[in-house]
DNA sequence: CGTCTTATTTCACGGCTTGATTTAACTCGC
DNA sequence: GCGAGTTAAATCAAGCCGTGAAATAAGACG
């Protein structure tokens, strides 16, 4: 049975060896390392069930590559110190990139997510994608420069986009609203980038953004210490990354996720991507303007964040056409998120997008309480919804943790 | 960061030793092994990615244990001929147990999965847990018997249930329909059981019945060689089995796959989980028989698989009120079919349950055209809908799936 | 019957983790 | 100020494991 998968699969896996082994235990010892305060060899020892011995040697392993670094040393009642260790947030660089409906945003970090420095760049000329590559190639000149580093010290590039992402056989990305009909941008990306540490091109991850940006809730924000979470972003449309065992799950070969697009209202009303009845006709940032004037409100003034703003704002008073369609919005949404849970049993569910947390600051109660009318019981009981935790940056930051976590296994 | 997921997932980690290199080997061999016709030494090498050394050592090991066994051989232009192997279907048994909503089922298979024996027990005397318990050791004690296999020779029984099965700190079982409020399922029937092969109790397994079944599709049934499938089953209500790389997604520590709860039209029927709007308030078998007369349909005569066979039948007539009421469960089936796609984009959506089956036989083509006017291009195009191949007795057969898993992994 | 071909096993080697043992680096009491 | 006690880290020998190379097995073919 599967015997096309499944060979493949055993194929491709890498941990036949005794070799494999210790790439293996270097990449758990790092993650530990990683993912928390400096620790002694004897904590790394317990958290991670290696020998205390093992832990020696590959530490010093690390340190001699200059990946770990000693960190002080705390007292032990009457015994030796404990040294203390952790990843050298100097070793290298990795760099996020967040093209976003109207810019393109690129970030230098060092190791320790610190951002080292930062461009951006308006996409008032179109999102042409040779345009876009042009500015992304401009971008990490730009940041390098800025910051300083050697392009040699770059593990990777990530780069977050709107639209579908596959990613075999190599990287096509389909972006309806955006105008990207199977562009191949890793390939367009790959004839401008420097050179690595390896001497071989810098490596290139790119994913949908909300998958990235899920990534960066789920390492640095709200998700932390989640394995089964679901990141909900709601802007002018409604995305969502949905996180299986600590990363995105992508499905067959494309980034998945698309909870915009998932029915809540047979036969309702047109979504802009030609289907009727979907989540995002009804609560994203545009759907709820267009219906706020189809319910007979004025047209509110500004840019579509100034006026759903002002639409959340005025959805304050109660019994004003404002508030109705507000609180049918945070129905609604609270319904889908219920269907996820029941769907998905995640331990977390992660509100977050410019219009989400608008939303969501105001209505996190209701919400809630929408989600566990339309959820079963245990499974709600098993589930916290929360709101993002970062800024405009999380794209950005979520798309350097792909070079990251790659640099992490090895 | 996740410093508790995290360590715990660290501590329970399995691979650190050489040793468990061994049996990760062991079980990507026998996994192979298992999953295919008999193949050589050779073969194995290459599909695996084992050296041939290592190969011939495995092998010889399981050759001792009596877990493989040579099967005759194949010549070969001029040299050596291969001898082929497979694993033994007399090495030991496992035992699946099916608690429906009418009766109880417990199947004693071979490690081929050829069915050795088979029990059968009506719930007359209604669900209450401690006879369900009674009548599952009654039958696990009578398919042993029938069979002739040694209680020493089970590697294990699995059962599938009805309702939301939660897996820690111990095993769970609420069933609203059923009846079953926190039922500690494991606890009541550990004490009747035999022991096992070690002399250890009997390894119990047990998981939701959708997951079960879903499980012996995907091994044996419409999805084979898939990795990434969502397994809908629509009876008297609605259910499903998310398969994320190889195996039942299984949430944050419940079975998820509550599909016929997720919501299809807010402010919709009420559906009998106290809901409203429910995918199953409009497309399980109890709902679209009453949709029917609350269309002015008469009532059917017969129980439900009769009076739906009759149903689906009338619709073949058009302009019927059948017809009306059948064209528009499939629309709304298909919808939400659309909507998985676009959440989850699995290579599979295969469609099963008595009544899903009914209507999947005849509206296949109609099912598939919802779901692409319902879905992504892009997403739809990588997505295969299909029907389930296995019949009533899928539940107890995924059920015994649990343990052999487990055999697998050494 | 010897040669050729192909499949499988044997064997020595390099690597790995580990428990036990040493060594290092302190504290504390006197 | 110094030795005993305590805790952390490094070292070492032992036991496994997978692998490539070489040896062996088992047939075909001329």
């Amino acid at each position: 049975m599967g015997a096309n998968s499944e060979r493949r699969t055993m194929a491709e896996r890498k941990r036949g060896t005794v070799r494999d082994l210790r790439r293996d235990n270097r990449s758990v010892l790092l993650r530990a390392l990683y993912f928390g305060d400096p620790r002694s060899r004897q904590e790394l020892s317990a958290e991670t069930g290696l020998s205390p011995a093992s832990v020696s040697n590959v530490v010093r392993d690390l340190m001699n590559e200059g990946i770990a670094v000693e960190v002080g040393s705390v007292d032990s009642d009457g015994g030796r110190p404990r040294v203390l260790l952790r990843v050298n947030p100097a070793y290298g660089h990795v760099i996020g990139v967040d093209v976003g409906e109207t810019r393109v945003q690129i970030e230098l970090f060092d190791l320790a997510m610190a951002e080292r420095a930062k461009a951006d760049y308006p996409l008032d000329r179109g999102h042409d994608p040779g345009e876009v590559v042009t500015r992304i190639l401009e971008g990490i000149d730009a940041v390098l420069a800025d910051g300083g580093a050697d392009p040699a010290s770059v593990l990777g590039v990530g780069i977050g986009v709107p639209g579908v992402v596959r990613q075999r056989p190599e990287v096509i990305v389909d972006a309806q609203t955006f105008g990207w009909s199977s562009v191949p941008l890793e390939r367009l990306l790959r004839e401008g980038l420097p050179d690595g540490p390896t001497g071989t091109p810098l490596p290139l991850l790119i994913d949908n953004g909300a998958n990235t940006m899920g990534r960066a809730e789920l390492w640095f924000g709200s998700g932390r210490g989640a394995r089964n979470a679901i990141i909900g972003l709601i802007g002018s449309g409604v995305g969502s990354a949905v996180i299986r065992d600590g990363s995105p799950d992508n499905g067959a070969d494309a980034s998945a996720g698309e909870w915009g697009h998932t029915p809540l209202i047979v036969d309702g009303r047109r979504c802009r991507c030609g289907n009727v009845g979907c989540l995002e006709a009804y609560v994203g940032a545009e759907a709820m303007l267009e219906r706020y004037v189809e319910a007979g409100g004025d047209p509110l003034p500004g840019d579509q964040e100034t006026a759903l703003a002002r639409l959340v704002l005025d959805a304050a008073t109660p019994g004003t056409t404002a508030a109705r369609l507000v609180d049918e919005t945070v129905a609604f949404l609270g319904a889908s998120i219920g269907g996820l849970i029941n769907l998905l049993a995640p331990e977390r569910i992660i509100l977050g997008g410019w219009a989400g947390l608008l939303l969501g600051d105001r209505y996190l109660a209701e919400l809630r309480a929408a989600a566990s009318r339309h959820s079963l019981r245990h499974l709600y009981a098993s589930t916290s919804i929360e709101l993002c935790r970062l800024g405009p940056d999380a794209v950005a930051l979520g798309a350097a943790t792909l070079p990251l976590d790659r640099f992490l296994d090895g």
